[in-house]
DNA sequence: GCTTGCTGTTCGCGATTTTCGAACAAAGAG
DNA sequence: CTCTTTGTTCGAAAATCGCGAACAGCAAGC
């Protein structure tokens, strides 16, 4: 484990040029600095200054090091600034990383009760794949991820899954496409033009087979990492396309599209990922008991 | 001054959601850590967990250190494996700030000799305005800036000139435009159109006052940040532009211009500022010996 | 030459900080 | 209620840190 004092008083000297500034500057003396840095050198292997004549000068090992602790200390700083005197914030923040396969209806239902607490939050959003997001929040630069899939069981990055809510999947088209394909849901699949989500989402590997099992000609004419780039293509009438039957409402009030049928023999279901078992987070815990209490279910019924 | 070794504990707790299991792997105490991020809270004035029950749970003032602690130890764990590691590395990095204004082709000659040092050197350059470049020299994440002009003397950014050379100012346009200016040097200026170095480069205020002084109408049609934009507009008849009289010939051999002639009354100064007073890098020290041994002399005779 | 003043360094002791053993209080599980 | 598990307080031991004294080497001035 790297000592940051002794870093502290390596960048120190080297910033001041000598041992004899930098302890001016510390209000320390001389002799302590050069032996904390001598110590420092032996504990890393390397040598961070070199010493030619009565002159201490940097090794590139040494500006290496001196680049990373002006970084480093910069940000302790800036820390220290943000707890010493923003810590009275009124408002908490809460960074939510979405998987881009989510559908932003569903992402905004999601978290929508995060918005009305009594507590006032700021909410930070951001969309990546699964696995980016993944390993941000193991680093904690967020607090939960929403994805349609628990956490991956293979990767070494650990977080818990908690699930939010599943629906049926029903499909949509372009009213010009919808009138071509003939009928009734799903027989008008066979054949049809398919937008499938990327190979990020559950549904890409779930929804091909279910086809086949109906006895449904799959043909696929685009995948889409994005689920709202999808819609976009399906508006224009490049093909049909999967959404959550919760979000039917969402979906026709915002795109031009109509529904052609749903099934709840594919589910589609979200959940919410976090660093620790427990929900720490009071928006976090917001998420998921809203979620819990049936917030698919009611939508269901009230489209 | 923020206590590392606070912080450090702090988030091994947060990372491990409690004392017991975080002191396991610190191979620590419970009751250190607790006294340790005791202390540590009070000299924030902040808490970091709010204890309900006989749990800790981060506050919002604690989620926010935790995401700053992580980023810290991170860097800092990169550093130490660089250190450790790759501290035997063959090619010492030499990271240099290149002020727009200073034309591509002295820049290149000025910095040629480096890369003919006995050691092997990673040259890396990076071009922007003077004063950011001078903001990433105080904070050590460039080893000099090459300027056309000395330190700044307002900022309280500390950094020391050392002169490079000086060499006149040529004027060069493209064959068309020549062609259509009549009279000889310096008359052929006359009303001109002419391009300008922008507001940060040092001609930018003595190139005009020049002119007037030898009673020419400045006609200026545009001026640019980037000398070598400069030169393309210049290239496609826009206007006649100065350039350093030592970088005509590379100036006519990669451009379609001729020269219209060059005067010494106007002096085009370049400097190497480094954040220490005695330069310690020794791809600084080679820069400054090539130039200072007349590198500008030389090619002016050979033009 | 020699001296003076400056650099960084080594040594050992005292002061501070850090850590732990012991004991305690309180919350949750059975 | 009892037992386990949690975090915490207290004092003393242990490690670290920082300083005074003394030393070694370089550079400039007499």
């Amino acid at each position: 484990m790297l000592n940051f004092k002794h870093l502290h008083y390596f960048a120190s000297v080297a910033r001041a040029g000598g041992v004899i500034r930098a302890a001016e500057r510390l209000h320390l003396t001389p002799q302590t600095l050069s032996g904390q840095i001598a110590q420092f050198e032996e504990r890393l292997g390397v040598a961070l200054f070199d010493r030619v004549g009565r002159r201490l000068e940097l090794t590139e090992a040494g500006r290496l090091a001196l680049s990373y602790a002006e970084e480093i200390f910069q940000t302790g700083s800036e820390l220290e600034d943000l707890l010493k005197n923003g810590a009275d914030q009124r408002f908490i923040t809460f960074r939510v990383g979405i998987a881009d396969v989510v559908p932003k209806f569903i992402a905004h239902r999601l978290l929508a009760p995060v918005l009305n607490l009594a507590e006032p939050v700021r909410l930070v959003c951001e969309e990546d794949r699964l696995d980016r997001l993944l390993a941000e929040l193991a680093l904690h630069r967020l607090d939960m991820v929403l994805a349609d899939r628990p956490m991956p069981p293979g990767t070494d990055i650990k977080g818990y899954s908690h699930p939010l809510g599943e629906t049926g999947v029903a499909f949509m088209a372009a009213p010009a496409l919808a009138a071509r394909l003939t009928g009734s849901f799903p027989d008008c699949l066979d054949g049809a033009p398919l937008l499938l989500p990327g190979r990020d989402s559950a549904l890409h590997g779930t929804l091909p087979r279910w086809l086949e099992r109906q006895g449904k000609r799959a043909h696929i004419v685009g995948e889409f990492d994005d689920s709202a780039l999808m819609k976009v293509f399906g508006e224009a009438g490049a093909g049909a396309f999967p959404t959550p039957a919760a979000s039917v409402a969402d979906v026709t009030a915002h795109y031009q599209v109509v529904s052609l049928g749903e099934t709840d023999e594919i589910r589609e279901r979200f959940f919410l990922i976090s660093a620790e078992r427990r929900l720490a987070h009071p928006a976090a815990r917001a998420v998921s008991e809203h979620a819990r209490s049936g917030l698919f279910a009611q939508t269901e019924k009230s489209n």
